[in-house]
RNA sequence: CGCGGGAUGGAGCAGUUGGUAGCUCGUCGGGCUCAUAACCCGAAGGUCAGAGGUUCAAGUCCUCUUCCCGCAACCA
């Protein structure tokens, strides 16, 4: 019997995203933290299906093409190419990856159309909307400039009317409320909730789901002079890569999905308008939609006529995929807005990666090889510091998957970063240097090596959800490869101590952070540090 | 009175159902030498935006005020 077929499924999704532009640090925020819970989940044993994608169609899209000179689908494979790109560069571990231009999506969102509108829940209405001809946009009053002109050329716009279909969001209104409030998990976090709460109390509109002025989008499938707009296209992404129109046993696995993760802008449209469209498909709805915070840059919001927008590109360039996706992770509480700067970046790049963790590591493999030829011996019997320490590991692993299992994604690498101090401390508590001077400590210097050794493997699984390319760095280094590879390793293997196999012969030692040092930091520094060698030579003399 | 969020030691943040205010960085002092001028210990520093109220007890609940910030039907 295969084991495979009794896991526990997970699916997970983030938003797709818009390809006017290249992404900036907020897309790659939302998408490492759902690749880190993914990864969780993977290294907890479920089966996991994790989906990213891109929303391609829309007058914008078309318009941007226009101006550039090629096709709307020329324009969106080139920057979506870019998309997969900074995936691949952050390490992001998605299943599948959707564009809604794809084949496999047109047929869903026209095949969903279908069923709605025989449904009755799809009818012709006139849309009302404020228009800009020379742009070929509609906007919405709070969209408009000062003098209630267009936003983007300031020139008036008017009120125009186009036939278009609309779908009975107002039928579905009374049934997602209860939903809401019958499941508190569903809208994360709380304040979201409450938002959506009021927001359906007020009543809601039918939504406006075709256009006219418009052809970049996906046909509406009884009437060729309409796209579909927007919503039917966008959100129903969701459903086409879980098999929803050729695989029907992967659908019943991973649907309803375990979690929508967006932006705090867009949780209304998850946890509204989208289960609306469910109900009306007679579907069972998400099981949460989680809204996080929004990062802000040196306390600035980020846009591009403020030119403050950061490029996680280049991030990655500078600094290394892992370091960015560590930060983000630690600094910013989930669901929170949050702050990016550089300067907190390299603070913690040099506390937490180069100080804490990269310098536990190599002095023990240092000592390793100093004492020990670079062979990991058997522990002997375990003092109190050491039985302190394997304690505390245990429960770490174990307040690990809690916090995990919660989505506190900071609060648990402040839990990890809380046991990596505990090693360090064990170091100076035990006093390694003294021991090796002694050979009747030998089996006690022989334990605290291996107690290090092991507390590392424990650690270097730990981050692997938040710093994929690093753990795999670590346990070649404590030379684990050759006992297993590091893509196979489940959490089940760190919840008990001993797992690092003795007389094991360690990696090649290297530092996996190096510190990062601008002139100002490296002199001040060096000046701190002359002084406090000059009043210990003071000392050494009376 | 459109809805909502925030205001906590120099900086950035935690504070669960109300019960002696914590963390990281920085600063100062000490220890150690295995290590990436790293690591460990200790200290200083906050009347928790302001005012009032409930309570034996409030950063935590209620009211008002001030300031910042989102959303307001396609900016993650």
């Amino acid at each position: 019997m295969n084991l495979s077929e009794n896991r526990k499924s997970f699916y997970i999704t983030t938003p797709i995203y818009y390809p006017s532009a290249k992404l900036h640090i907020g897309h790659a925020y939302c998408t490492t933290i759902a690749d880190s819970i993914a990864r969780f989940k993977r290294l907890a044993g479920y089966d996991v299906f994790f989906l990213t994608g891109s929303d391609e169609h829309g007058q914008k899209i078309q318009t941007a093409a226009a101006e550039a000179g090629v096709t709307p689908i020329e324009y969106v494979d080139r920057i979506v190419a870019g998309f997969q790109n900074l995936w691949e560069r952050l390490n992001i571990s998605n299943d599948d990856f959707i564009r809604t231009t794809e084949d496999r999506h047109m047929k869903l969102v026209q095949e969903i159309f279908r069923r709605i509108y025989d449904k009755g829940d799809i009818y012709l209405g006139e849309y009302k909307g404020l228009y800009c001809t020379p742009c070929e946009s509609y906007w919405t009053e709070h969209q408009l400039d000062e003098n209630g002109c267009c936003p983007d050329c300031h020139r008036a716009v008017q009120e125009v009317t186009e036939k278009a279909y609309f779908f009975k969001m107002s039928k579905y209104a009374d049934r997602v409320l209860e939903y809401i409030e019958n499941n508190p998990d569903f809208i994360q976090p709380v304040a979201r909730r409450n938002e959506m709460i009021n927001f359906i109390k007020q009543g809601l509109e039918d939504l406006c789901i075709s256009r006219t002025s418009f052809d970049w989008g996906i046909p509406v499938p009884i009437d060729g002079k309409h796209v579909i707009y927007v919503w039917f296209d966008a959100l129903s992404n969701y459903l086409t890569p879980i098999g929803f129109m050729d695989d029907q046993e992967k659908f019943n696995k991973y649907w309803p999905a375990d979690m929508h993760l967006v932006g705090k802008e867009i949780v209304r449209f998850h946890s509204i308008i989208w289960p609306c469209m469910l109900l009306a498909l007679d579907m069972p709805l998400p099981k949460m939609v989680y809204g996080h915070g929004w990062l802000v840059v040196d306390g600035d919001k980020m846009s591009k006529s403020k030119g403050n927008v950061v490029d996680p590109n280049l991030l990655i360039d500078e600094f290394g995929a892992d370091a960015i996706r560590y930060f983000l992770l630690r600094e910013i509480n989930l669901g929170q807005d949050g702050n990016f700067s550089r300067d907190a970046l390299i603070k913690r790049i040099n506390s937490d990666l180069a100080n804490d963790i990269g310098n536990l590591l190599h002095r023990t493999l240092s000592m390793v090889t100093k004492y020990r030829d670079g062979i990991v011996p058997a522990a002997g019997e375990q003092d109190e510091i050491g039985r302190s320490l394997i304690a505390d590991a245990e429960k770490t692993v174990a307040d690990y998957e809690k916090n995990m299992e919660a989505y506190s994604l900071s609060d648990t690498i402040k839990l990890v970063w809380a046991f990596i101090g505990r090693a360090n401390k064990y170091i100076d508590e035990s006093q390694p240097w003294v021991l090796a001077k002694d050979e009747t400590d030998k089996a006690k210097l022989d334990t605290v090596l291996y107690n290090l050794a092991e507390s590392l493997r424990v650690s270097a699984v730990l981050i692997s959800p938040f710093m994929p390319q690093t753990s795999p760095r670590i346990w070649s280094q404590l030379g684990l490869d050759g006992v297993k590879a590091f893509a196979d390793v489940q959490l089940d293997e760190i919840k008990s101590w001993g797992g690092y196999p003795a007389d094991n012969h360690i990696g090649t030692a290297e530092p996996i952070f190096p510190r990062i040092e601008t002139d100002e930091e490296k002199a001040a520094k060096a000046e701190k540090a002359a002084r406090k060698q000059a009043k210990q030579a003071k000392k050494k003399q009376q």
